[in-house]
DNA sequence: TCTGGGGTCCTAGGACCC
DNA sequence: TCTGGGGTCCTAGGACCC
């Protein structure tokens, strides 16, 4: 059977994003801060020419990346996510079956190629994502998710091969396989890359000829299934539509230190409603509810830190009655005279809406909860994220998240729309 | 000056049951 | 002086991903 896959990831995709709309950054370096402007998350090659690691707090860079001419984004996610979905839309007109790995990446399942009109369909799809969307991207084409994965990687780092790359059947496949390092395989993390190297096995070649026994008691089956992907037997397969969340997290770190409970209470409703909101994209109740408060580790002080769970009474997803138990829970574990860092919500017990196992002592489920909780997600689809909120969620929220160098929303606001003077 | 946020899968071991 | 053995379920922790 021919299995062929393509992995099309974006090329510095949040920092992409941001020159699509400011053509003027072109060739210059750009880069993407994390949450409240902390650190580097994303670098165009000219950041990355300069030295600048991903991760790296930005103070530690800032003067050098403006000195060069360079530009610094505070992360704008409304953007990021909008041009995510053009970019995944222009991908399903070449395939009729992809996943959608992350908010830059994308598995195409292709078939019915010869190998060199495979690299040429890659050629195509980066010049036709170019075109329509502005965002450049990589293809690495393979018989695996894995070998895709690896062929993309070469196709970013070689300019000659015009941005699509493809293993399969190559006939240097050892060579190529033997230049990879073995902690930049996909499912390699830096603790089986220490393990690995102790044991003779450097590259990705040694990973795929390593002994099936000894890659399966280091590694588990998951390090049994990259091995046997390098080899180019397909052992993961590809998820068309992802299987509902089994835990829903929402949480942030302040944009400065907070220590009234009030203040805490604020934020830990609003994340709480942004956790039931995402619940109800995927038509899912949550059983069980977790709340976590923490001092900044970093910071000299007193710490604290906590986190309790309770079991809700009836599976819900109704946005009062989880912000009403995160609150209650949170005043259980919250202590004066401490400088908050960050607190958050969990959701767990994931079963679908509609599925609910009634609590004798409780009502039905109500339906006119359901409906004011459709009308209020509707329109804030439609007007922005937060246009309709409870008042326990805050109005000035000095507890907000520090984004100094925000772009505006281009493509989600209409008072935001760039211009274009003639 | 300051260090993100949100997920998944696998395994070992304890609790519990018969 | 003796106190089995085997199965299932759940949880915590470790590894990984972007």
């Amino acid at each position: 059977m021919d299995d062929t896959v393509a992995l099309v990831d974006c090329n510095s995709f949040y920092a992409s994003c941001e020159r699509v709309f400011a053509p003027d950054l072109e060739g210059r370096p750009v880069v993407v801060l994390s949450n409240n402007d902390g650190c580097v998350v994303s670098r165009s090659d000219e950041a990355k020419a300069l030295g600048i690691e991903i991760g790296v707090p930005i103070f530690k860079c800032g003067r050098l990346l403006l000195n060069s001419g360079g530009r610094i984004f505070s992360s704008n996610y409304s953007l990021y996510g909008d041009m995510s979905q053009r970019v995944m839309e222009t991908l399903s007109a070449f395939t009729p079956s992809m996943e959608v790995y992350s908010i830059d990446e994308a598995f195409l399942f292709l078939s019915g190629f010869s190998r060199t009109a495979l690299t040429d369909y890659g050629r195509k799809i980066r010049k036709t994502v170019r075109q329509w969307t502005g965002i450049p991207v990589s293809v690495g084409i393979g018989p695996t998710k894995t070998l895709a994965k690896i062929a993309n990687r070469i196709a970013k780092k070689d300019p000659r091969l015009g941005g699509s790359f493809n293993v399969r059947g190559h006939p240097r496949i050892d060579a190529i396989l033997e230049s990879v390092d073995v902690g930049d395989v996909w499912g390699v993390g830096p603790r089986y890359a220490r393990l690995l190297r102790k044991n003779g096995i450097f590259t990705a070649r040694a990973l795929r000829d390593a002994p099936d026994r000894w890659v399966r008691k280091n590694m588990t089956i998951t390090g049994l299934r990259t091995a046997t992907e390098l080899r180019g037997t397909p052992c993961i397969p590809i998820e068309e539509a992802p299987p509902p969340k089994k835990g829903v997290v929402s949480s942030r770190s302040f944009g400065s230190p907070v220590e009234s409970l009030d203040a805490v209470l604020e934020a830990l409703s609003n994340y709480a409603a942004t956790a039931a909101r995402k619940l109800r994209a995927q038509c899912s109740a949550a059983s069980v509810i977790g709340v976590f408060l923490a001092t900044d580790r970093f910071r000299p002080g007193p710490q604290y830190a906590n986190f309790i769970t309770a079991k809700l009474p009836v599976p819900t997803s109704f946005t009062p009655d989880l912000v009403r138990h995160a609150r209650a829970l949170l005043r259980v574990i919250y202590r004066p005279g401490y400088s908050y860092r960050k607190t958050g919500v969990l959701l767990d017990g994931i079963i679908p809406e509609g599925n609910a196992q009634l609590n004798l002592f409780e009502s039905a489920p109500d339906e006119r909860q359901a409906e004011l909780m459709r009308t209020v997600d509707r329109i804030n689809d439609r007007l922005g994220g937060d246009t309709v909120h409870l008042g326990a969620e805050g109005i000035r929220r000095a507890w907000g998240m520090k984004r100094l160098k925000l772009s505006p929303c281009y493509t989600t606001r209409w008072n935001e729309l760039p211009v274009v003077r003639c």
